[in-house]
DNA sequence: TCCTTATTGATAATTATTCTTGTTAAGGTT
DNA sequence: AACCTTAACAAGAATAATTATCAATAAGGA
């Protein structure tokens, strides 16, 4: 579903959380592009238009999205890069809150397969698959974060 | 497979890289811990065994270690964050060379199942697949890279 | 043993992101 | 419309991850 800017006020006034023309600015910014942007590129571009915006702003306007399933964070969002030996073979479970990661050991996983239509411009040399969620130890009580 | 220290020794030589001790010890506490450590875990770790070396070093030899296929990056390797609407619903298709993402629209992948035994332990809130290798524009001559 | 060159360690530089702080303005309440 | 509470703002400092620079060293072929 497409979003409007009427919608996305009323859920940030439903969140508790304040409607500014910089919200505003950011959202359409980000509908206004069908890839996906950086933060900075975000913020590049709002600025055209709004020249004293902070680069800031934009980072908590894209939480605050995320939050609102608006958005969604993509490639990644580890604060850190981490290895493994033995690539092939299995896939990872990804706690949202610790960042942990579990491996998840499942033949069915690897038989995902890419569409033709998209093969034949893309040379694949593998695939992963991240499960995202609330690990054991997180599925905790706090679930009233913003 | 588990590869021997002989082995990446072997490797190392024939890609023209030289095997030193430093490289070595990395890989050895690579292969001693079953889990996905940070560079600066590796660090830490070979530290104790070899004092001098610095986190460069482990940079660098991971670097190595992925080229020659013996490791592999998880859960990220883009440089920033990347933000999209329209969370549900399609996937990635990630160059390696020039970071480009594609998106995937493919029902298939969409009912990707987390194994049962994981998911008593997991709240499963999303998953994403993602594939990687080459867009048509990178799959060029110069896979001569190192 | 010698020689070439990749690799190392130390350190500086960059880049992405978060934190801090004083100030401003949203939006509910009179 | 004036008022008040508090979230959000801009600016800039602080942190963390990663990359670049460079002189000194050591791998490994000749």
């Amino acid at each position: 579903m497409k979003l409007s800017v009427r919608t996305i006020t009323e859920r940030f006034r439903e969140s508790g959380r304040k409607v500014t023309p910089q919200r505003v600015a950011v959202f359409e910014t980000l509908c206004e592009r069908g890839d996906h942007p950086t933060v900075d590129q975000i913020y590049q571009e709002v600025r055209k238009r709004f020249p004293m915006i902070s680069l800031n702003t934009v980072y908590q306007t894209m939480e605050a999205l995320a939050h609102l399933k608006v958005v969604s964070p993509v490639g990644h969002s580890l604060e850190a890069a981490r290895y493994e030996t033995d690539p092939a073979a299995h896939h990872h479970a990804v706690c949202i809150a610790c960042k942990r990661i579990t491996d998840v050991f499942d033949a069915a996983l690897g038989r995902v397969k890419l569409p033709r239509t998209v093969k034949d411009r893309f040379q694949v040399l593998g695939h992963r698959v991240e499960f995202y969620g609330y690990c054991a130890d997180c599925r905790s009580p706090e679930a009233t974060d913003r």
